[in-house]
DNA sequence: CTGGGGAAGGGGCCC
DNA sequence: AGGGCCCCTTCCCCA
């Protein structure tokens, strides 16, 4: 049955992912986490996707339409910081920075070399303008701008479906989950970025409440709703308006309070 | 209109 | 590195 209100509203659908380009993306989900519901609904073991879900689907163009070649994972690098982009097919070799090997490329060196020239005129140390650091040769600043406050404070991956950026590959990879919502219920189609996600979606189909309130005899499928619903026991709730100090239960209810007129009229 | 429940999204942390 | 979990937050519906 169609749960429209289920359905989020986008107010910026250009960065929303196209659901219907997800067929391909399924997970399989243990048949335990089915056993409660009746089994004509069931979907029979043999009719199971096999395709398991992996993260490499991402970058493998099994989305529709194939995704541009030059967007790889690692396309965020911003060159105009003077990074040079690792090669795309080498994003596992990335240890390989780090190793007794020179961990700079030939480009770079030569950046480094020019930059250095240049820089050796100014000063006698070379200083880190992150974290003022300072080194007596570039390619000990270079080093740890490379290991360190580089890496720290720029958003190197660039997602391929946004304009979101992270400063590792795993966050990335974490986020495009979002757009390629690989983890498919089997009894209603609906699509989440994450398998425990689509666990806590099958609770609404077994019914299972496995979070018990203390104080009643209310259960909750999500954990995150019995914390809210503790606030409802509580004398003095969470969320305080900073103007007539009344409190909520739960922020979006103190933010409908501000909103409705209270801090325009204080 | 307000408060509460249900469902879900997503970043961060830990193992 | 990846998966699982935690936590916070948001959205929608309903009484």
């Amino acid at each position: 049955m169609p749960r429209s209100f289920l359905v989020k509203k986008h107010f910026n659908s250009a960065k929303k992912p196209n659901y219907g380009e997800l067929d391909n993306h399924t997970v399989i989900i243990s048949p335990f986490l089915y056993e409660r519901y009746p089994v004509s609904v069931l979907p029979q073991p043999e009719l199971y996707s096999s395709v398991a879900y992996s993260p490499i689907t991402v970058w493998t163009g099994l989305l529709h339409p194939p995704l541009p070649s030059d967007l790889s994972p690692l396309s965020g690098y911003p060159s105009s910081l003077g990074r040079v982009s690792p090669p795309p097919q080498s994003d596992t070799s990335s240890k390989d920075h780090s190793g007794s090997e020179s961990p700079i490329s030939d480009e770079e060196e030569r950046l480094q070399t020019k930059l250095s020239d240049s820089h050796a005129i100014e000063a006698e140390k070379f200083q880190c303008s992150l974290c003022s650091k300072t080194y007596s040769t570039f390619s000990g600043l270079a080093k740890h701008k490379q290991l360190h406050c580089d890496a720290q404070s720029r958003k190197s991956f660039s997602c391929k479906y946004c304009e979101k950026e992270y400063v590792s590959l795993g966050a990335l990879k974490m986020h495009i989950r979002t757009h390629t919502l690989p983890c498919v219920c089997k009894i209603c189609g609906k699509a989440f970025s994450r398998p425990w996600l689509l666990q806590g979606h099958i609770r609404t189909h077994t019914g299972e409440k496995p979070f018990s309130c203390p104080h009643c005899n209310r259960a909750f499928a999500d954990r995150s709703n019995l914390r809210a619903h503790l606030q409802t026991h509580s004398d003095v709730k969470k969320y305080q308006c900073k103007n007539c100090s009344k409190t909520f239960s739960r922020m979006s209810l103190l933010h409908k309070h501000e909103e409705s007129g209270c801090c325009v009229a204080h």
